[in-house]
DNA sequence: CGCAATTTGTCAATCGTTTCACAGCTGCAT
DNA sequence: ATGCAGCTGTGAAACGATTGACAAATTGCG
């Protein structure tokens, strides 16, 4: 059981979803010098409502002040602990080190704060000893006695379709608690247990390609 | 010519982003050798519910047979209709060759139907001329030239932040319909008169680790 | 000091999506 | 041939998210 809950209020999913965004601009308005920002403002620069953006933060607790609006300082502090914690980075696997793999690795490691690639792992030995991202590539075999000594808590996976539901019931077995999944496959409806972030890039390119020729 | 109108039923975006979903089971089911499903089988599978099914299949005509079932085949043929059009593939382009750029392109040219890449670009002179997913690397010096010859539709954009913006809108004026952007950088803001699919890898990954800290 | 302008927090209304319920159709077993 | 079990299509209800509206708070300025 976890201590951190914020009850203040639920956040629900579009909110969750919404708060990265929240946090690039609010990232751009401190390096532009800004010290608050309004509601309105927030939502022009950002294309939606002021009555979402207010909406929005108060799920967390009012971090605004009537009358003046939001200070930008303290508003990217309180996002930041909404979406990195304490600052205790979570350890991280990388499963699969093609090409997709590869550059989502340097993505998480150089671009996106709250993760410590901790291993990365493919079958293939030629990819084997192989440096990525800070870390030796390991062959999967090894993976169980890796995660026993380490005990990471996420895994990226960017494995082939046909892989995808062994490994990932291997790393649920481990104590995985979070997939990054680029694998052609629904890890959520198998596996209800852990957290999914399925990024489905077939299914992102087919629906633009859908808006592109029906409109 | 269309057997199925799209003003039969207005498709919402939710609706949308679930039929490359349907695709990839509808693909399944076919190898598997299923001549006709249900749409509670559909939607067992899919972790969703039948009423869910049906609904988002009627948008578009009724596909099934009352007491029957789907015809398999029939529908998938309809929604591959919908998605891919009449099988003209959408000429399109890559911008930014990196490691991103790499992987995704031989994503679009290998997993996914309806688009072909008919040139690549990249701002550093080193990576010109080097051969990428079937085409050749250009300079972005040479963007306006190649477009006007040959007429691309859709752009890939994996190029940092900072030029996202520059780049958005010389492709505008050279009259790209669509973007499939990987930049950190919202493009649907500045530029609604083209589709955008925005993948923002980041965003993505931090809204996992909010979930995975507070639950 | 008091008023006008601005802005948040929040409750209520609106809007869109999902789920439910059921009529009508089909194939099958008896 | 008839009843039964299972299915779709669809209008209506339920649900959830977004938007609107307004009271309370703050500042600046005359």
């Amino acid at each position: 059981m976890q201590l951190t809950k914020p009850q203040h209020g639920k956040a629900s999913l579009p909110v969750i979803k919404r708060l990265p965004k929240y946090y690039r601009y609010l990232t751009a308005l401190q390096h532009s010098g800004a010290s608050k920002v309004s509601s309105s403002e927030l939502a022009r620069m950002m294309g939606t409502t002021a009555s979402q953006v207010r909406q929005d933060f108060n799920c967390f607790g009012g971090f605004g002040q009537q009358g003046i609006g939001y200070n930008v300082e303290v508003l990217l502090h309180e996002i930041s602990a909404l979406l990195f914690g304490d600052g205790e980075k979570l350890p991280t696997i990388l499963i699969g080190t093609g090409r997709l793999g590869t550059a989502v690795s340097s993505f998480l490691v150089r671009d996106v704060n709250g993760y410590r690639l901790v291993g990365a792992f493919d079958v293939k030995d030629e990819e084997v000893g192989r440096q990525l991202s800070g870390v030796t590539v390991r062959h999967i075999r090894d993976l169980e006695a890796f995660c026993q000594e380490h005990k990471p808590v996420m895994a990226v996976l960017c494995v082939p379709r046909e892989s995808a539901r062994e490994v990932a019931s291997r790393l649920v077995a481990l104590g995985i608690r979070g997939v990054w999944n680029f694998s052609h496959y629904d890890l959520s409806v198998p596996y209800p247990q852990i957290t999914v972030e399925n990024v489905h890039l077939g299914d992102s390119l087919m629906s633009l390609g859908y808006r592109l020729r029906n409109e």
